[in-house]
DNA sequence: CCACGGATTGGCT
DNA sequence: GCCAATCCGTGGA
């Protein structure tokens, strides 16, 4: 199993694109994440993209800081960052080292690791209709469900601890695009992409 | 040095 | 539907 889900890791060459088109493309890519022998394992439903030089609610349109600088590196690594005092959000760093751009993961279909997400999330392993639904339709609780954290801020999702691979090369599903969550600049930019009709996209 | 507010969530009205 | 929780990075003084 793991061995197949690492041949199908995605290359630094597939990260090293303009933004946009990873995040179209990290649509049913699978998120990976290694606890000793045991896996999780989430398809890609929703993301967003942020682009530093010409988007002002990206982390990154400001300059380089000690909390972004992973976002200013170079592509196919995770920066996690840490907001309204209780969540972390992870994003993929895309294009080129100084850009500043990265896609924000918000919505992911559970796929192995059931029990363990739900233990993470809400301390149990029974979850009721309502739990099963938001375990990782957003993108706070992706991070609590593959306890992503500040720990993870700026790992190579090239090395074997977290990486997406490409378990269903293929798939044609129907992608749309809409104005981005929960944002106060650059409202009108239309770079939030999902898959329609999937039941772990957000809102 | 300090005040502000955020790429969110979940609980209560 | 509304709002509190809870922290720390950021930016202005």
């Amino acid at each position: 199993m793991l061995e197949e889900l690492t041949s199908k890791k995605l290359p630094r060459s597939f990260y090293s694109r303009d933004v946009l088109q990873v995040a179209t493309e990290l649509l049913n890519k699978f998120l990976v994440k290694t606890i000793g022998t045991n896996l999780l394992i989430g398809k890609i439903v929703e993301v967003e993209a942020y682009k530093g030089a010409s988007d002002q609610a990206a982390h990154t349109y400001n300059g380089k800081t000690e909390r972004n600088k992973i976002m200013f590196g170079p592509a196919g690594f995770l920066y996690v960052y840490f907001t309204y005092g209780m969540h972390y959000c992870c994003n993929v760093v895309t294009g080129n080292p100084g850009e500043g751009d990265a896609v924000l993961i918000r919505g992911i279909e559970p796929v192995e690791g059931l029990e363990k997400m739900a233990q993470n999330r809400f301390g149990k392993i029974n979850l009721t209709a309502l739990q099963k639904k938001n375990l990782t339709n957003g993108p706070a609780k992706i991070c609590k469900a593959f306890g992503i954290a500040r720990q993870d801020n700026g790992t190579d999702l090239l090395g074997s601890k977290i990486f997406i691979a490409d378990l269903m090369p293929g798939e044609n599903k129907v992608i749309h695009s809409s104005t981005r969550i929960g944002i106060k600049k650059s409202v009108n930019l239309p770079w939030r992409y999902f898959i329609k009709d999937n039941p772990h996209v957000s809102n």
